[in-house]
DNA sequence: TTTAGGCAATAGGCTCCGTTCTT
DNA sequence: AAGAACGGAGCCTATTGCCT
């Protein structure tokens, strides 16, 4: 037995080979090409191995309106035809159907009492499944329409599905013949007690081993459980450098960043700094080198480290989030190939699921095309969130959940294609009606069969289910096998080491079963891009979802003993006030609550204690936050936020740093006083000039070129289109986080915000000319986000920085925007080394007269004396990282608040030796 | 090639309408 | 006194990113 983990696979078309493919075709003709699928990977004693699969053909499937062979012959050669009319220069007689058999099936798509005859079409091309889909459905075939089925399950998927295999993890056959290669002609110890012959074909990979096997010797068994869980065949994936791994865009998806820089990342994931040089001081570098080696070799050993840590780097960060391990798990569960595990979305993992079961039972999935996805019907039904009771609670407030209440719902009511019989106002009328994308017919006999009462679930937007006992619906049955898995690797997981590897792969088969689940509801709703779309099934989901919401809502308005108030809900949740409780009263009075509540739903529908807010915000719809406390004996709150500036990534950390505290300050001391005052010193610290700049970066991403309205002020889009200027390739990834900053605009009279808008090379490049637009900061940013959540409770904060604001105010009322108007109002301001009032001079009138000299001059000295020392140790910290003396200077990364840090000492640095020498100047 | 819709929020354009300035 | 200019309210669209 060979056996070949399953890495890698692709198909191609080759001309026929009398030794492994069929050279005539049971429809009479000559074969000319056939599809062949081939499979990477290593062998179990970790050879690399190239695997070409011959006597495997892609198939859609019709249904027959007769079972005639004749008929079979008919379609396929009337087949052939449309197809090749269908390339207008195309050979008239070039034969794309290879066979054609009458198999028996049941639809999924709508209740189907009995199985139903189709023809399974398999082809030469995979390529031309569409086209044969899209005229069988166009009735370019027989004049007749077909609806095509399972034309839209990829080749090799379609394959993987049939013979039951699985990514990642091992093919077996039983015969194989080896393709005979120069360099290893003796060498065949290895392989003497298997079935193996030489090949006449000659190789086309690099692979040590190339073999061509038949499709009837494959026999892979249903895969084992607990076995692989070493992995000897993700060496493979380095070595043989078939699959490339965009580590920018997985990490896109699997960490939150406000910005994915190599620097920031590797901060984030690992706690390390690391510096970042330009490409243009990089390649300078390098050809000093060359030019002067004894004056380059310093900035050539910097060269060598800067590119070992980067490519070092990329490693560490993929061991740490265990990402290799997590997709291959991910690939073995789903069933699919590694890559696609990162390339493919989510449909992709249900269908390779939710067909091999369907398979397994006989089902048989529909291919509905853009039309008829179009012509379908709308959705009536949309979630229910409620209106929040907007207000900052100071009693606890308790937070429950449905468990995974989709897919409870689909196995608590038996909802499926398979089992739905439409809507209930057509199931009276006969024939065809319209269902989902395509249409259907319950006749009166089948109906006659169900008794209304007892084997038909209603649901309440009315839409006909049957029950379980009449047929159990493939979705129900899916999910209650993965939740059913998930619960036992869970419980596996209580018995095992944290930190050991069996741990960490069984994290990652839960959290797979976890996302399965969830998308499994968006697969049957998946209106404008779903490959097998069912709005009956989707609304009822949603509608019955709202409904046990609703159902709940109800109780706990009608049961006022619980003591408990519905303040807010989305979809499955429930916030609810307990206003006259204490926190350990109000843990005790939500779990009497959710047991009350569980006897309402039928299994496995469950509402769950999540946790208790004590302290919290309730600002709008999907925005909240407050200290939650997930355990009775907790101490301290921990603080979560929902929805607002703190978690979202389209403000700069300003923002949510200031609101993040001023919450915190809030909940802590209950003192909107505290918090005022703590608002006011920040907001002066930015009108003062005292800031770190990192925090007043924004970082959007940026869509692509031609990607945006014509008129979008996007200040991406802006800088986008400006960097390709100069350089094509400098403009940024579509999807990549352009970071800017917003200053002022000081050529043009009437500035709009995107006129405003200054790069941060730009922002450094030109130093002096930069002025942080504070005000747009302060007004725009800081205090909108703030007031959403202070207004609750009568505050204004926007009055809080009036009198920080009336020295400038006073200014001259020019006409024009804010914006504009700021411009000339934000003098650099600074305070008086001696009173700290604020001045335009270092030293302020009063002072100068009043003041001792001497004590002046020790002030001056004190302070250019601390700033220096502050200098020299930022710079220690900076060596630490670039080990290099000028580090700070050359590098340029926008991720190191020690590098702005450092811009902004040196700066101050200079202004108070400055300073110094005012003051000796002057008196 | 592609799970979904809901929601809040910013920026900026446009129109309407009342107020203020200019001639 | 008539007309122009201004500025705010209200509405719309585009864009972004989070919630379930």
């Amino acid at each position: 037995m060979i056996s070949v983990r399953i890495v890698l696979t692709d198909h191609y078309i080759t001309p026929v080979n009398s030794q492994f493919d069929p050279v005539y075709s049971k429809l009479r003709h000559p074969i000319k090409q056939v599809p062949i699928i081939r499979i990477f990977g290593p062998n179990e004693e970790g050879k690399k191995v190239c695997l070409h699969l011959h006597g495997i053909f892609p198939y859609l499937l019709v249904k027959s309106p007769t079972d005639e062979i004749r008929y079979g012959e008919q379609l396929a050669q009337s087949l052939d035809m449309a197809i090749n009319l269908s390339f207008e220069k195309g050979n008239t007689d070039t034969k794309h159907v290879h066979d054609i058999n009458l198999v028996e099936l049941l639809p999924i798509y709508g209740y189907h009492e009995k199985m139903v005859k189709f023809w399974k079409i398999e082809f030469y091309n995979p390529s031309i499944i569409r086209k044969a889909a899209d005229l069988l459905l166009a009735g370019a075939v027989m004049n007749q329409e077909f609806q095509p089925h399972e034309a839209h399950v990829p080749f090799n998927l379609q394959f993987f599905i049939d013979y039951n295999l699985y990514g990642m993890n091992f093919i077996l056959f039983n015969n194989a013949c080896e393709r005979n290669s120069s360099q290893i002609t003796t060498n065949l110890s290895t392989a003497s007690n298997q079935t193996t012959t030489i090949s006449s074909v000659p190789r086309v990979s690099s692979c040590e081993l190339e073999y061509d096997v038949h499709i009837d010797d494959i026999c892979n068994k249903p895969p084992q459980i607990g076995k692989g869980i070493a992995n000897p065949g993700l060496q493979a994936l380095w070595n043989v450098g078939r699959i490339l791994l965009d580590l920018w865009r997985i990490l896109r998806s699997e960490i939150t960043l406000n910005i994915y820089t190599f620097e920031n990342a590797i901060y984030h994931v690992l706690h390390e700094r690391v510096p970042h040089y330009d490409i243009s001081l990089l390649s300078k570098w390098f050809i000093d080198e060359g030019l002067n080696p004894s004056f380059g070799l310093r900035d050539f050993v910097t060269l060598l480290d800067y590119g070992w840590t980067h490519s070092m780097g990329n490693f560490r960060l993929l061991y740490e989030l265990d990402l290799i391990n997590k997709t291959s798990e991910f690939a073995r569960i789903y069933g699919i190939e590694f890559y696609h595990v990162l390339s493919r979305g989510s449909q992709y993992r249900v269908e390779s699921m939710m067909i091999r079961l369907a398979k397994c039972l006989h089902f048989i999935t529909v291919t509905p095309d853009n039309r008829q996805r179009l012509y379908m019907r709308a959705p009536e039904c949309i979630p229910l969130t409620l209106e929040p009771i907007s207000n900052i609670y100071f009693t606890p407030v308790a937070v429950l959940d449905f468990q995974s209440l989709y897919p409870s719902i689909i196995m608590a009511y038996n909802i499926c294609y398979s089992t739905c019989l439409g809507r209930i106002d057509q199931l009276d009328k006969q024939g065809l009606f319209k269902f989902g994308c395509t249409s259907l017919t319950i006749s009166d006999k089948v109906l006659s069969n169900l008794n209304l009462d007892t084997d038909i679930f209603c649901s309440p937007n009315g839409i006909a289910f049957v029950k379980r006992h009449i047929r159990r619906g493939i979705l129900p049955v899916m999910l209650e096998e993965i939740l059913a898995t998930r619960v036992m690797v869970k419980n596996t997981m209580k018995l095992i080491d944290k930190k050991s590897t069996l741990y960490k792969t069984l994290d990652a088969r839960q959290l797979c079963l976890k996302l399965i689940a969830n998308v499994t509801f968006g697969y049957t709703s998946a209106s404008f891009s779903g490959r097998m779309p069912c709005v009956e099934v989707g609304d009822t989901i949603v509608h019955t979802a709202r409904t046990v919401l609703e159902r709940a809502i109800d109780f706990i308005r009608t049961n006022p003993h619980f003591g408990g108030r519905v303040v807010y809900g989305d979809t499955d949740s429930l916030f609810i006030q307990f206003p006259h409780s204490t926190r350990a009263q109000a843990f005790e009075q939500s779990h009497l609550l959710v047991k009350a509540l569980n006897q309402l739903y039928p299994s496995p529908i469950k509402i769950k204690f999540e946790k208790i807010y004590m302290q919290s915000v309730l600002a709008s719809k999907k925005r909240y936050v407050g200290m939650s406390y997930e355990i009775v004996d907790q101490k301290q709150g921990k603080f979560d936020a929902k929805g607002i500036e703190t978690v979202r990534r389209d403000t700069c950390l300003i923002v949510s740093k200031i609101l993040q505290q001023s919450l915190k300050l809030l909940f802590q001391t209950k003192d909107v006083t505290r918090v005022r005052r703590y608002v006011q010193f920040e907001c002066e610290k930015i009108l003062t000039n005292r800031f770190n700049l990192l925090d007043f970066i924004f970082a959007k991403e940026y869509r692509g070129k031609t990607r945006y309205h014509p008129s979008a002020p996007v200040p991406a889009l802006r800088i986008a289109i400006e960097r390709a200027k100069t350089n094509p390739l400098a403009e940024p990834n579509q999807g990549e986080r352009v970071p800017y900053v917003i200053g002022f605009n000081t050529e043009l009279l009437n500035a709009n915000l995107i006129d405003c808008v200054w790069t941060l090379d730009k922002v450094l490049q030109y130093k002096s000319q930069f002025k942080l637009n504070s005000i747009y900061y302060i007004k725009k940013q800081i205090l909108p986000a703030l007031d959403r959540c202070l207004a609750l409770i009568g505050v204004n904060v926007f009055k809080w920085i009036d009198n920080l604001l009336i020295d400038v105010n006073s200014n001259d009322k020019q006409q024009g925007s804010v914006l504009d108007e700021n411009i000339h109002r934000n003098t650099l301001r600074q305070r008086c080394i001696v009173c700290l009032q604020l001045t335009t001079t270092p030293l302020c009138n009063e002072c100068r007269e009043e003041e001792d000299l001497s004590e002046i001059m020790i002030i001056c000295e004190t302070k250019a004396n601390k700033l220096e020392r502050q200098h020299a140790n930022l710079q220690r910290l900076c060596l630490a990282c670039s080990d290099r003396m000028d580090g700070w200077f050359q590098c340029s990364t926008i991720d190191c608040p020690i590098r702005f840090r450092l811009h902004k000492i040196t700066q101050l640095m200079l202004n108070a030796q400055e300073t110094r020498k005012f003051v000796y100047n002057e008196c």
